[in-house]
DNA sequence: CTGCAACTTCAACATTAGTTGAGGTCAACG
DNA sequence: CGTTGACCTCAACTAATGTTGAAGTTGCAG
């Protein structure tokens, strides 16, 4: 039973799959958003789900996450992921994400039905 | 009946009622996220609505909306908006963010039964 | 092999979202 | 009416998220 090594994907074909600047591939690199193993001249060889994980970070960058947030969620996630690692990954995020909705609606209500329309537990009093 | 005139804040006043610091107000002023009127002496001076909208601004942010669209949403907010006025903004808001998880989702949604768990349109043939 | 497109690093630049500080003015308490 | 804390503007700084370009290296097609 051989180990079957998928194919790699050089920085710009991970641009090309995921959408974005080959400089931003580079950049998510850095910081830890998708990995890289060297050839032996020192260029970065991805494997498949480097494009993913950089389709997921900007979905997740544009529902407020910062690119050290999507790092972290992507911390245990495993080199080949399966599709049961995308799901518990995704299922994260997106619990993270309708919690943050969850408490933009409750802050929502709360000015809504505040008193002066709008003081969430300040009430100082001396005014 | 008289047009009874509402108290107005100082910035250091909108900055504590809103939990934000002074440099912070006055730069959501010079973005159009909250308007003031001018004292004789030039000093700004905002209406009740200041440190809501700062407050509701914060919350949006922490949902991935920039600071010009924070803005863009107030724009219709009138001056000393009601409750209706506030209630209008809000759901504009939570309809924005409530699209942007929609999208979040049908993608997470389409990555995980896609082929190669990840090919979203793309599939370029000669690879 | 050779040549050239794509790669490497590094530094500088751009934009967004603020903060900090200098130098000067205002307002309101006593 | 004077003092003093809060205000004003402006410029410079920070941090996050990238992009751009220079100078040099690699990898692959022919």
């Amino acid at each position: 039973m051989t180990v079957l090594e998928h194919r790699t994907y050089s920085v710009s074909e991970v641009a090309t799959d995921s959408g974005v600047a080959p400089s931003a591939v580079r950049f998510y690199e850095n910081h830890g958003v998708v990995t890289a193993v060297r050839t032996a001249g020192n260029q970065r060889r991805f494997d498949e789900s480097a494009a993913c994980r950089i389709q997921v970070a900007k979905l997740a960058q544009r529902v407020g996450l910062s690119v050290r947030e999507i790092a972290d969620l992507f911390t245990d996630l495993p080199v080949d992921p399966q599709r049961e690692d995308w799901e518990r990954v995704a299922g994260r995020l997106v619990t993270e994400v309708e919690q943050r909705v969850r408490h933009l609606k409750a802050q929502l209500a709360a000015m809504e039905s505040g008193a002066k329309l709008c003081e969430i537990g300040r009430h100082d009093p001396a005014r």
